[in-house]
This record gives C-alpha cells, structure tokens and sequence, in this order.
DNA sequence: CCCACACGCGAGAGCGCTCTCACCTCCCCC
DNA sequence: GGGGGAGGTGAGAGCGCTCTCGCGTGTGGG
C-alpha cells in the first residue's frame, strides 16, 4: 500500500523520447520552439511513462508554488454559522483552479495562531494570501502585511497605520442598508428601527451608517446593537417593543437576527409586514426562505465576491500583467422582496 | 513591493554560527545529536536571519510535503446550503495544525474536474487526502484510489469493487434514525411519517434504513421521497397530508425538510407538537433554533468527524506508528429535545 | 597508558527540475 | 555558392535542502 511506485522523472521520459531533459521541459511547458515531430514524440513519451511533473523540483528553481493561502481569521464565530464562507471559497476555487492555482486554507483559531499563519505565509510556501477579517481590531492584516507577501482582503479591513495600499472586495454594506431602509420609508413606514451587528465589524458598523445616511434624525432608541445571532435578534426585538411599541418597521443587519425578529413579532401577536415590516441582509437562503413570512432582505453575490478576490490577487501575482490594480472593490447589493416587507 | 526579500539559506544559517549546513540541518529539525552550545549558536543564527526553510527544497528530497488534500465533490448541492463542510473542515484543519500539516481544498464542480484532482492527488503534491462524495454513483471514490494515494471517506461511500479496505468516518445515520423513530412512538404517535433525503447519498439510504428498522411494517404512504431542502421538504409534506391525513409524526431526514414541513403544517392549521410531532437530523443550529416551535432533533458532532478523519489519516501516514489503522469509524448521535416533539 | 567504541560534526552527493548558453543545422539573401 | 542569421536542440550548472558516510574527539575499560 505504502508502496510508493518509482514516479517517472524528466530524465527517465526524456530517455524514452530520444531527446535532452531540456526539451522534454519545453514541451512539458507548452511546447514553444520544439518543432512538431519531437513534440509528438515527447507527448507519447509522457503518455506512456504515465509522467507528472515534481511540483517540488519546480517549485525549487522557479520561485513560484502556483498556490494561494486563504486565511480565515476566528472561524468561531460567525463564519460556521452561515455558508457565507463555504461560497466565497467556491468563489475563490474556481477562479484559482481556471488559472491552475491550489488552494491552501489556512484556519485561525485565537491569537496564537497569528503567528504561525504569519510564519506560513512568510515562509515562502505560497505565493499570494486571500486574507478574511472581521474585527476592527485584529492584528492579523498587519501581521501579513508584514509577511510582505501579495494579500487581498475580503471585507474592508478595520483602519490600521499605513493601510492607503491595502486591496480589497467588499459588498456594499452601506447602500444596500440605504435601500433596505428607504424601501420600509416607501412603505410607509414612520417608526424604522435597526437592529445592527457586532459594530467591532466593519460590515455591521457599515450596516448601520447605511441606515444613518436615510434615518440620522431617528429617535436613538430606535437603534438596538445586537450580535448577528438569531437569539440576539430576539432579545433586541423584545427591547425594541419595549422602548418604542409603535414602531413599524425593523431593519435587521442580517437574517439569522431578522428570523430572531420575527419570532418575537409573532410571539407578541403583532403581524409581519402589516404591524411590522421587516428586512434582513445577506439572503442567506435556508434562513431567508424558511423564515414565516419568507424574508425580504438585501442579497450580495457572495461567491462573485470570492471570484473577484482571486482575480486581482492573481493579477498581482501575474509578472507579465501590467501592474495597476484597484486599491477596493465595492460589489453592488440587491434587493430582494419577499413577504416580510 | 514584488522586492522578493533575498530569503537566507541554510548555507547562510551555518556561515554565521561558524558550522556546517548540516548541523543546521539537524538543529531546525530537531537538534538531537548535536551538542548545546551549538545548538544555542545556530538557534541565534537563524533568529537573527529570520531564516525560514525553503519547502520546497526539502519536499524535493524527503518526498513529504506535510500536506494534505481535502476534496469536496459536487458542492452545488447539499455543501453549501448549511455549515456542515465548514465544521467538519474546521475539524480538520485544527488537527492537522497541530500535527503541522497543511490543508490544501480542492472543490470540485462536475465530470470534469474529477480528472484534475485525480491527476493532482497522484502528482505527488500532497501526502494524503480526505475526501467527501455524497453520491453512490460519484466515480471520484475509484478515480482516488487509483491515484494510490493514502485516503480517509467522510461520510460511508457508496460500494464500488474493491471496496473492503476503505477507511472512512460516518455518522451513525442510521442508529440515529432509530432514536429519533422511537423517540416519536414514545410519545404514543403511531402514524409516523418520514421524508427522506436523495436516496443517491448514503447518509439519507442509512437514516430511512434506521426508520425501517424501528417501522418496518409501517404503511409505504407514510414514506415520501425528498431532496433535504426546504421546498422539497414542503413538498413531501403536502404530499404526505394528502395521503395520510391523519398522520400524527414526521421524521424528516434532516433539519431542513425539517423547517419546510413545519410550515406547511402551521399553513394547514396543524398544531406542532400536539397534532403532529415534528423530528429532524443534523442539528444544524440556524435552522433548528430558528423554527417556530424549536426543533427536535438528532445531533451529529460534525466537527469532531473531522478531527478523527485527520487523524486517521495522519496515523496512515506516520511511517513510525504500528500501522493498523480501523477500516470505518462510526460515530455515535444524539437526541436534542426542543419543542417540536 | 593504550585501545576500542560511541558520539558529534563536516564533506559531498544528489533529489528533479528550469534556464542559460553554446552549438548546430538549415534557409535566405547577396 | 558562400556568409549570416534565425531558430531548434543539448549540455550543464544550480535551486536549497537532507542524509549517508567518514573522520575526529572524548570516554571508559582492560
């Protein structure tokens, strides 16, 4: 089993073809000026040995791993909760493996990790980092900075010194948060609460600064923080109805709190949207789709995001690209209108 | 900023503490063997070169890569509707850092990429795999062990020729069932209904296997075959309450038939739990704590599922360990009683 | 006091590949 | 018909590491 079959090495095909080491790897790597007969034969040759290049032995000479690190920074919390990484990584998979790059997924699990994923990526073992962090404050961007090794971040990283270079993809938080908002105003809606997220994360203090832009005069108790968890919903909603009983309208920052929400609504026998018209954000499907009423809620692509993320890190890493890509990507923000509002 | 950092070598390492490359050598790979003074020296050395090994170089000659491939077939489906891959790779990944193994992610999408990781895995880039294929007809299984490259199932594959050394980790889908079937006659229903996953995956044939084995003699009317989605799970349930109306239990073959069958019951007018007794599986917490009411259901420790396939797979791979690996390793369930049965 | 032996350390080969450079052919043009 | 060039091919060095082997030093026993 552990029989390690003796792997056929460019020696050994090029041996077999008749032909030096040397063109053996011109064709292995596209065939540029070998002239056909050869090519041919050096195919057969490959075909037959059942030949597959040392990625090592390439590695070795060329610098390059044709490998990208993805870290996920405090997977703890939000990030098993939802598939919204499981897409950002089918995102990111498919754009690396179209251009024959592997994936290495790098999880990080508290403050000791920082220093291993910093070693890692320092360690010259890939050749660029898809780098997720969510909280204002986590060393990690710094720290792979510091790798200075090419990085893109997924979601706006929290302001560090010396951030002006930093690459990035996010979705629109904040104007898909204005549309939300502005769609419960069309509704007729008088008494808009909001109930944020985590505001340590850019995406939910965005959030709420979406919902400013529309309702900065809103009374202050209209606005409860919450933790994007759906018994945090609950509680806020309870709150909610406790400071201000009329209101309307309830803009959640994403939909594990708008199902939270929800529940409380029909718990205290007010109707969704007639009393109460609610939205989410994330169109995170199995929620959205099974809450009652189904969720209207502010939908971002996802797996786009991932696939952008890839793209301009691969351009970065590309030696050939002319070299001037964009500092932040802002992916736009749909919404899609269910029963809740 | 492309300014690669001229990376110090071992020669580098040794030239300052005075000695040869190979006591570097022994020293950054565990230093037995060599004296402590010196041992001291080239520790400052490399502190003070911030040296880092060149991977590759030494892939090249140990033929390790510590290393390892985690292949996700067909994602578009069940994967990344709920966080159950996100877990388990988070298993996963914890055990392989602490065993300073790397986890390279290879999503596949369709026929075509089967070629590609097949080809990857037997290219010798990664020591092992860990591989995921729901379907009983997915060739990847075959194509895998073709590639002769040490693997762990999640998830009891499918049966193919050849089949009896497979190493593979599973829930106890069917012992799980069972307690969920006895769960609900134990509360005196004796129309217990079930909807089932895609009969294709193993893990849906083994759970209505464990609710055959409690309800064996059950009506086949009570049985509706579904597709663990929401909708679907709406689906069978009509269809279920158009057959059998008087059907007092549902066992529905995971949390989300689960929640889509709760709604058509609350659309219908049915009370859950006191007309019908509603059970799921897989305990999947956004789902489960997100109903109304709160389901019942059967817990897997998808997280711990993947630590043990690491594990296993690390222990085929440790050429010191006494290599008796077990064949499949089953995991055991539990009942989480909330308020819908 | 000398020999045997173990242990610590260095020299050097070689892992499989890429890439430069020199050579050799063949063709075109004067 | 001969010289120059372009393009195709091979030889060989070297990427950074591990590991075997042999030598030198220190220790214990006869």
């Amino acid at each position: 089993m552990t029989e390690t079959a003796p792997r056929p090495t460019l020696e050994a095909v090029a041996a077999r073809a008749g032909v030096s080491r040397a063109t053996v790897s011109r064709v292995v790597n596209g065939g540029d000026g070998v002239r056909e007969p050869l090519v041919e034969r050096v195919r057969r040759a490959v075909e037959e040995l059942g030949y597959v290049p040392n990625q090592a032995a390439r590695s070795l000479v060329t610098r390059r791993h044709d490998a990208v690190a993805v870290v996920i920074a405090e997977p703890e919390t939000r990030v098993f909760a939802d598939p919204f990484f499981a897409l950002q990584l089918r995102g990111i998979s498919k754009e690396l493996t179209a251009h024959d790059n592997q994936l290495v997924l790098l999880l990080t699990e508290g403050r000791d990790d920082h220093a291993r994923v910093a070693r890692y990526l320092a360690g010259g073992h890939v050749d660029g980092a898809l780098v997720f962090s969510l909280h204002l404050d986590d060393p990690l961007p710094g720290l792979i900075r510091g790798a200075g090794i090419p990085t893109v971040f997924g979601g706006r990283p929290g302001w560090h010194d010396g951030d002006e270079g930093v690459v990035f993809v996010d979705s629109d938080n904040r104007g898909g948060a204005r549309e939300a908002v502005r769609h419960l105003a069309g509704l007729g809606r008088t008494r808009i609460a909001h109930i944020t997220g985590p505001l340590d994360q850019t995406s939910a203090a965005d959030r709420l600064q979406g919902f400013r832009d529309v309702r900065g005069d809103a009374d202050p108790r209209l606005v409860v923080e919450s933790d994007f968890t759906p018994g945090g919903g609950e509680r806020a909603m309870r709150e909610l109805l406790a400071r201000r009983p009329d209101v309307d309208a309830v803009f959640a920052a994403n939909d594990l709190a708008a199902s939270g929400a929800l529940r409380v609504l029909r718990e205290q026998g007010r109707r969704v949207p007639e009393d109460v018209a609610v939205v989410g954000f994330d169109d995170m499907l199995p929620v959205a789709e099974g809450t009652d009423p189904q969720l209207t809620t502010v939908r971002q692509d996802i797996e786009e995001m991932g696939r952008i993320m890839a793209r301009l890190l691969l351009r970065r890493l590309d030696p050939s690209g002319t070299d001037d890509p964009p500092a932040g990507v802002v992916l736009p923000t749909t919404l899609v209108r269910r029963a809740s509002a």
